[in-house]
RNA sequence: GCGAGUGUGGCGGAAUGGCAGACGCACGGGACUUAAAAUCCCGAGGUAGCAAUACCGUGUGGGUUCGACUCCCACCACUCGCACCA
C-alpha cells in the first residue's frame, strides 16, 4: 500500500486546527513550562523555504519537548507596522491595512501547510491596536521616565524614503531598505535613551546562550572604550577665553603631540561663536556642503581629507601652553564621544592625512618612522616604545608614560577618566505613515504632554493619502483631525505628533505580549509572565539579529526596572539559523523574487518530506544552497517508514535492535536538543536500514521509533501510529534508553602500528592490554609475535590500540 | 583597515584528539519486467595491482602528539559583520 500523503497530511492538519492540541496552558498545575520563540513572520511577502530553516527546527523542539512532559508555548505573530511592509504594499498599490491583513492570513495558512504546532489562538500582529496599544503604553513609561527625548538635531535622512533613520538603519551610509544614499538633515526627532543602558546590555550579552561571534558583532555594536576626557580652553583672536572644547582620547600619551583639534561639522560650538570666526562664510559653505553629501561619499573618499580652519580660534594645550589650531573636519562624527577630537599626525594616520592636506606640523612624541605615514597606538604600545619630545616623559616606556601623564592632568583639573560607547542613543522616529502613533500632544502652554493612559490606543487614522511625503513630513501631517486636538493638561488646543514609531518598535517587546496576548487591561499579566518567564530557546535567521536582540534587551531591562516584568533576561537561548541560497548563491527572500515557495515541494513531495528536505541539506547554522537534488532519498525514506507497518512482528523489543534503538533515542533526544536535525535524519535512516536487513520491526520498537520521528514528520508518524495503535501519538511520552544497552559486546577495534591503521579486530568489550596483545599475536603474526619487544603500546580501553615499533 | 568564521570525493555533507568521507544525491553493475518507470541488491576517495595489499589523501607550509580534519604558528582563498569610533 503506498503512502497517500496528500490525503494524510490534510486529514491530521484539520485534526489539529480543530481540536487545537497545541494549546499552551496558563499555569499547568503539574508540568513544567517550556517557552519556544520562533521570530516574527514580516507581513510583508510570502513565506519561502528559507523559512523552513528557522521555523522547522523550532516546531521538532517544541514537539520534542512536549512528548517530555513539558507545557510548551511555541506561538507565532506577524511583525506588520514599517517600510518593509509598507513599501510592499505601495509597490503593489494596495492600503497597508489591507495589505497587511491579507498577508497575516496568507502567512498563517502556509505555516499550517507546514505542519507547524504554533499555539494559534495566541498569534499577534504588531499593527493590531490591541496589541499597539501596549506600544504606546511602553513609549509613555520610557517617556515619564525621562527615557525618551525629543530633540533638534542632525540626522540620518533617506531622500527616497522621505524619512530620518537611526544610525543602525544607515550603516555604511546607505538605507537599510531601499539601498539609497542617505544623507544628513536637520529635524527635530524622538530619540531613546539607549546608551544609558550599554553596561546592562554587555551584561545581557554576557548571560545569554549565543554563538559567540554573534556575541562578538553586539559587543562590537556597543563599542565600549576606555579613556580620556579632555578639556582645551578655547581662545578668540584677541586671546580672550570664549570657551572649552572637550574631547575623548584613547590616547593620552600623545597629548605632546598634538598641533591641531578638529570639530565635528555639526559641532555646537560653531553656532556660538559666529562672531568670533573670522571666515564665517567660508565655514557656513563647508557645513552646508558636508551636510549634503551623502555618508557614503564621505566614506568612499577617506583618503582625501576635507575639513575647514576656524579662523580667529585657537585652543590651548594645557601642558605645553602652545596655541593650537581648530578645524572642521567631516572626519569626525558628531554622534561620537563629544562630536571634537584632539589631533596628533604624527600617531594617527587620519591625522596625518588631514595635517598633509593643510599642511599643518607634526610633532612625534614616540619613537618610531614617522615620515611617510603614522606609527600609530597598536604598533606603539605592543613595542612599548619610548617617548620623545614630551618633557619630563621623554625617554619614559609609552605604556608607564600613559599612566603617568593621565595622573598628572587630573591633578592639573584639566582631564578625567571617561568611558565612551559607540552607541548612540535610538533615533525613533519615522515621518512614515504605517507605524506606531506616538501617544503625545504639542502644547503651546504646557509643551510636550503624554495622553492619559486611559485614552490609549491612539488608533492610526485611514487614509488613502499614505504615500510619503515630499517635504519630509508624515503624511499624518496631512489629516486634520487627527493633527488637531485638545490638550489633555490644559485643555486648550493643541497638535498631536504626527511622526510614527520605527518598525523595530513592536518588535522589541513580543514575546511578553504571548504570554498573555489578548488582555485589555495590561501588557501582559504579571504573574503569567512570571510562569512562562524568559524564552529558552530563540530560533531565527541572523540577519537583524545584533539590533533586533540589542533593542529586545534595553526593552526588557527597562520594563524590569519599573517594575512591569518580572525578567531581566528576555531569552536564555538564541540560536541564529543559516540561510536557504539560490542556485547563485544569493539569500532565498521575499525581496529578491527568488523564493523557492513551500508550497511548490509540498504539492510535489508532501509536507513530511519537504521538512525533512531542508535540514538533511545541511546543519542550522549553515547556508545552504537550495536543490530538489537528492528529495528522492528523503521520499524513499519515508516510503519505507510508512513500510514498516507491514513488518511488524512481536511485542517486546528483540534482542537483535536493543542496542540500535537505545543508541537511537540518546542520539535523536541530543541532537534535537542542539537543533542537529541532519544528523537526526541520517541515524534514522541507519536504523531503518537494520531493520530492513533484519526483515521485522517489533510493535514496542515500531512504538518508539515513530515517537522519536515525530518531531520532524509530524504527518506520517501520527498516522501510522493510529493505524497501529488506535489512539493519537500526541498523547505518548518520549522513549527513554537505557545506559547498559548503548554498548555492543563485541566491539571492533582498530590496530595500529605507529600510529597507522593496519588492521580491525572484533574483540569482545573490556578486553584488557595483554588479553588483546595476546589475540593480536595469534591472529595477525605479521604485527607482532609473542615475545617482540615493543617500544611502547598506547591503549585506549574500548577505543584503539597503537604498537610502537 | 579591524573583528569573526569557513575551507573534507563529482555534489550536499558526517566525524572536534583515536578506523576520514557516515547518511543521501548523482554515477556504474545486477535482479524483477516484453520494455520502461518504480522497487530491491551490490560497487565505488586517488594512484598501482587480477588480487591480497601498498602508497598518497581533509586549502598550503611548519609544529605539538604514540596518534591531528580536529590543537598551536604562519600563509593563501572565500564568506559574514563592523568600518574615518579619536
Amino acid at each position: 500500500m503506498n503512502y497517500d500523503f496528500k490525503s494524510v497530511e490534510k486529514k491530521w492538519q484539520d485534526r489539529w486546527e480543530k481540536e487545537k492540541p497545541f494549546k499552551a496552558v496558563d499555569f499547568h498545575p503539574t508540568k513544567p513550562k517550556f517557552y519556544v520563540l520562533y521570530e516574527f513572520y514580516n507581513i510583508s511577502g510570502n513565506l519561502h523555504m528559507g523559512h523552513l530553516k528557522g521555523t522547522v527546527p523550532a516546531d521538532a523542539l517544541a514537539r520534542y519537548k512536549r512528548f517530555c512532559g513539558y507545557n510548551v508555548l511555541f506561538p507565532i505573530g506577524g511583525d506588520a507596522f514599517g517600510l518593509p511592509a509598507e513599501n510592499a504594499a505601495i509597490k503593489k498599490g494596495i492600503n497597508p491595512h489591507d495589505f497587511v491583513r491579507d498577508g497575516m492570513k496568507r502567512v498563517l495558512d502556509q505555516s499550517k501547510a507546514l505542519g507547524l504546532s504554533f499555539d494559534y489562538d495566541r498569534t499577534i500582529c504588531t499593527s493590531d491596536p490591541e496589541y499597539y496599544h501596549w506600544t504606546q503604553w511602553i513609549f509613555l513609561q520610557l517617556l515619564k521616565n525621562g527615557k525618551a527625548y525629543k530633540k533638534r538635531g542632525f540626522v540620518n535622512f533617506c531622500p527616497n524614503c522621505q524619512t530620518v533613520l537611526s544610525n543602525e538603519d544607515s550603516q555604511g551610509g546607505k538605507c537599510d531598505r531601499c539601498g539609497g544614499d542617505v544623507v544628513q538633515k536637520e529635524r527635530s526627532v524622538w530619540y531613546l535613551k539607549m546608551k544609558e543602558y550599554s553596561d546592562r546590555l554587555l551584561d545581557n550579552v554576557d548571560r545569554i546562550n549565543m554563538a559567540e561571534n554573534l556575541k562578538d558583532a553586539q559587543r562590537n555594536w556597543i563599542g565600549k572604550s576606555e579613556g580620556m576626557q579632555v578639556s582645551f580652553d578655547l581662545f578668540n583672536s584677541a586671546d580672550k577665553q570664549v570657551g572649552k572644547i572637550d574631547i575623548f582620547t584613547t590616547c593620552i600619551e600623545t597629548i605632546y603631540g598634538v598641533t591641531f583639534v578638529a570639530l565635528a561639522p555639526e559641532h555646537e560650538l560653531v553656532e556660538k561663536l559666529r562672531d568670533d570666526i573670522k571666515n564665517f562664510a567660508e565655514v557656513e559653505k563647508y557645513r552646508e556642503q558636508t551636510a549634503l553629501r551623502s555618508e557614503f561619499d564621505r566614506l568612499s573618499d577617506q583618503k582625501t581629507k576635507t575639513g575647514v580652519k576656524l579662523e580667529g580660534l585657537y585652543i590651548k594645550n594645557p601642558l605645553t601652553g602652545d596655541k593650537v589650531p581648530v578645524y572642521l573636519a567631516d572626519f569626525v562624527l558628531a554622534s561620537y564621544g563629544t562630536g571634537a577630537a584632539m589631533a596628533v599626525p604624527s600617531h594617527d594616520q587620519r591625522d596625518f592625512e588631514f595635517a598633509e592636506v593643510f599642511g599643518i606640523p607634526k610633532i612625534q612624541v614616540i619613537e618610531g618612522d614617522c615620515s611617510k605615514c603614522a606609527v600609530e597606538k597598536k604598533e606603539y604600545l605592543e613595542k612599548n616604545s619610548r617617548m620623545m619630545n614630551s618633557a619630563e616623559f621623554s625617554g619614559m616606556p609609552v605604556k608607564e608614560a600613559k599612566k603617568k601623564i593621565a595622573e598628572k592632568m587630573i591633578a592639573l583639573g584639566c582631564a578625567q577618566k571617561k568611558i565612551n560607547y559607540r552607541m548612540a542613543d535610538w533615533s525613533f522616529t519615522r515621518q512614515r505613515y504605517w507605524g506606531e502613533p506616538f501617544p503625545v500632544v504639542f502644547c503651546d502652554h504646557c509643551g510636550v504632554v503624554p495622553l492619559d493612559e486611559k485614552d490609549l490606543p491612539l488608533v492610526l487614522p485611514e487614509t488613502n493619502d499614505y504615500l510619503p511625503n515630499v517635504n519630509g513630513d508624515s503624511p499624518l501631517s496631512k489629516i486634520e483631525n487627527f493633527v488637531n486636538c485638545k490638550c489633555p493638561k490644559c485643555g486648550r488646543d493643541a497638535r498631536r505628533e504626527t511622526d510614527t514609531m520605527p518598525n523595530w518598535a513592536g518588535s522589541s517587546w513580543y514575546w511578553l505580549r504571548y504570554c498573555d496576548p489578548h488582555n485589555p487591561n495590561v501588557l501582559a499579566d504579571f504573574d503569567k509572565l512570571k510562569y512562562w518567564g524568559s524564552v529558552d530557546v530563540y530560533t531565527g535567521g541572523t540577519e537583524h539579529i545584533t539590533r533586533h536582540v540589542l533593542y529586545a534587551f534595553f526593552w526588557q531591562n527597562f520594563l524590569y526596572e519599573i517594575g512591569a516584568v518580572p525578567t531581566r533576561d528576555p531569552f536564555i537561548r538564541k540560536m541564529g539559523s543559516g540561510l536557504i541560497l539560490d542556485d547563485t548563491g544569493k539569500k532565498m527572500s521575499k525581496s529578491s523574487a527568488n523564493g523557492v515557495s513551500p508550497a511548490e515541494v509540498i504539492e510535489k513531495y508532501g509536507t513530511d518530506a519537504a521538512r525533512l528536505h531542508v535540514h538533511f541539506l545541511g546543519g542550522y547554522e549553515d547556508n545552504t544552497p537550495w536543490t530538489y537534488d537528492g528529495i528522492s532519498g528523503i521520499t524513499s525514506f519515508l516510503d519505507r517508514v510508512w513500510a514498516l507497518q507491514d513488518m511488524v512482528k512481536g511485542d517486546a523489543v528483540s534482542d537483535e535492535h536493543r542496542i540500535e534503538l537505545n543508541k537511537l533515542i540518546k542520539k535523536i533526544g541530543e541532537d534535537l536538543e542542539d537543533l542537529k536535525l541532519n544528523t537526526c535524519i541520517s541515524a534514522m535512516m541507519i536504523f531503518i536500514k537494520k531493520i530492513r536487513e533484519d526483515g521485522f520491526i517489533t510493535k514496542s520498537e515500531l512504538h518508539d521509533f515513530l515517537i522519536l520521528l515525530n518531531p520532524l514528520a509530524p504527518h506520517i508518524t501520527s498516522e501510522i501510529f493510529e493505524r497501529v495503535f488506535g489512539r493519537d501519538i500526541l498523547g505518548e511520552s518520549w522513549p527513554k534508553f537505557d545506559e547498559k544497552f548503548l554498548m555492543e559486546d563485541t566491539i571492533s577495534i582498530p590496530v595500529q602500528v605507529n600510529g597507522k591503521v593496519k588492521r580491525v579486530l572484533s574483540v569482545k568489550r573490556d578486553i584488557s592490554q595483554e588479553e588483546l596483545l595476546d589475540v593480536i599475536c595469534e591472529k595477525h603474526p605479521e604485527i607482532c609475535n609473542k615475545g617482540d619487544t615493543l617500544k611502547k603500546v598506547v591503549f585506549v580501553p574500548n577505543k584503539i590500540i597503537n604498537i610502537i615499533k
